[in-house]
DNA sequence: CATATTTGTCTATTTATCTAGACAACCATA
DNA sequence: TATGGTTGTCTAGATAAATAGACAAATATG
């Protein structure tokens, strides 16, 4: 096997960990065995011990565990599934799936509307709105950070009501925007940044998910504007027309 | 600034390069100068080499273009949005953005459906099902990597049909389904496997955004299941509620 | 309990990446 | 046309990653 690259400034180790996680653990049930190192070494045209720093890396995340004498194994593991429609929001969705969910505010401040947030929220341009940094954990595990942009004029409270709450709805609830709706989300994936890494504690070159929405009141008014980056190894995102199509 | 990790694995000029792409560019216009590498090397804290290799490879990819004397420059890109929605088609919505767009057949084959695939087409387990590998592009770039599964009973000609047409809609309509629309997509993110870098031409550790969606005619039944890899750099996925809402 | 198989550890060597410094080539402009 | 700022090229040395081989330690099995 040739498909490694080599002096493409990602070692090779981490090439053959990748190459395990999509070609050799997709034909493993759970706690089944991975063929041994040596094996895999001449699969991949690589020295065993190159085999070993993959596998070592794996080990790190959770996904395998080595057992001397008896060989490694795949761990049971699942991605947690984040459900995006008309009702878009944290904890709701997530119930049958997560013990316990928590958001955390970060940092807030209040300045100038950036150009694309003003577009956003239908302000005009440098109109004074309120950025929250927040993140979202569910089983003390972090799945997303964000960062939410509000009308300074109509949300001036929110980033106190957050911090005390943990949650954008209620928030939202306590300053009189009894329900909201998402109206559009656009979805792209990157490769952490270095405060990405921290936040959700990912190891470099991991991915993000990055969803950037806008949520609307019943009148149609932009209420918040939000760019959420996920953990791409611990999150999927479902998007289910059918449940657009019947708003509660 | 000491952002940067060592022995990840992942070679330091390619993290350099992430971050001039998610630090550096974004506050930049279209044909604007970069700061020297001199600058950037001190920023990074790393050597000015280092510095640029990691150019060198954005200008590969065409992000950027360094001119002796002048300075390094910004060239002007965008990501291709691609809407899903109920009616997620490859060429609609496409229209505006680009020129021309094909869908190329790149192998078929009659199989019984994986465990997964059968239960997303209401299929009995290892009933035959016709498998499509097939790369769609954009003003010849290729954009998305996909592989589809259609009941065999019920779709046989549909291989040779998307090989004379280059389209999934044009084929299920001469199959007698005069309309589809989606019923839900997943969306994840992944490193590209070496297949997908071939398909997709791009460099090793770039990302795929991976979808996996099914398809029902008008009588709610399935009619095709795919999963679609695109090149995360140069598309972005959108997902429109209020397209939802009304379908036509 | 003997044996084969597997992961774990160690040493040595080669290859790739990163740092350091110097200077050439090119460009804008005063 | 002289000057300062920029990218391009070269050499040399230090650090990290990958290969190669040998053997220890744990496990399962006949």
């Amino acid at each position: 096997m040739k498909t490694l690259q080599r002096r493409t400034g990602i070692a090779l180790w981490r090439q053959v960990a990748d190459e395990i996680r999509q070609t050799v653990l997709p034909g493993l049930a759970a706690n089944e065995r991975l063929p041994a190192e040596a094996e895999l070494a001449i699969r991949f045209g690589v020295n065993r011990h190159t085999v070993r720093s993959a596998i070592a890396a794996l080990e790190k995340e959770g996904i395998l565990r080595a057992e001397q004498g008896r060989g490694t194994f795949l761990n049971d593991r699942k991605r947690l599934r984040y459900p995006i429609g008309r009702r878009t929001r944290f904890s709701s969705g997530l119930e049958d799936q997560a013990q316990t969910r928590s958001g955390k505010l970060l940092s807030s401040a209040t300045m100038p509307a950036p150009p694309h947030v003003a577009t956003a929220l239908s302000l005009p341009a440098g109109a004074p709105v309120i950025q929250l940094s927040t993140l979202s954990t569910a089983d003390a595990v972090p799945i997303s950070a964000a960062t939410s942009w509000f009308d300074a004029g109509r949300f001036s409270q929110i980033a106190e009501l957050y911090a005390e709450t943990g949650s954008i709805t209620v928030s939202l609830a306590r300053l009189g925007v009894d329900d909201y709706t998402r109206k559009t989300t656009a979805v792209e994936a990157r490769h952490a940044s270095s405060e990405d890494l921290d936040l959700l504690a990912l190891s470099p070159g991991a991915i993000v998910l990055l969803t950037r929405g806008i949520d609307i009141d019943s009148d149609g008014r932009p209420v918040l504007y939000g760019e959420s980056r996920f953990a791409a190894d611990r999150v999927e995102l479902l998007i289910d027309n059918r449940a657009a199509e019947n708003p509660a």
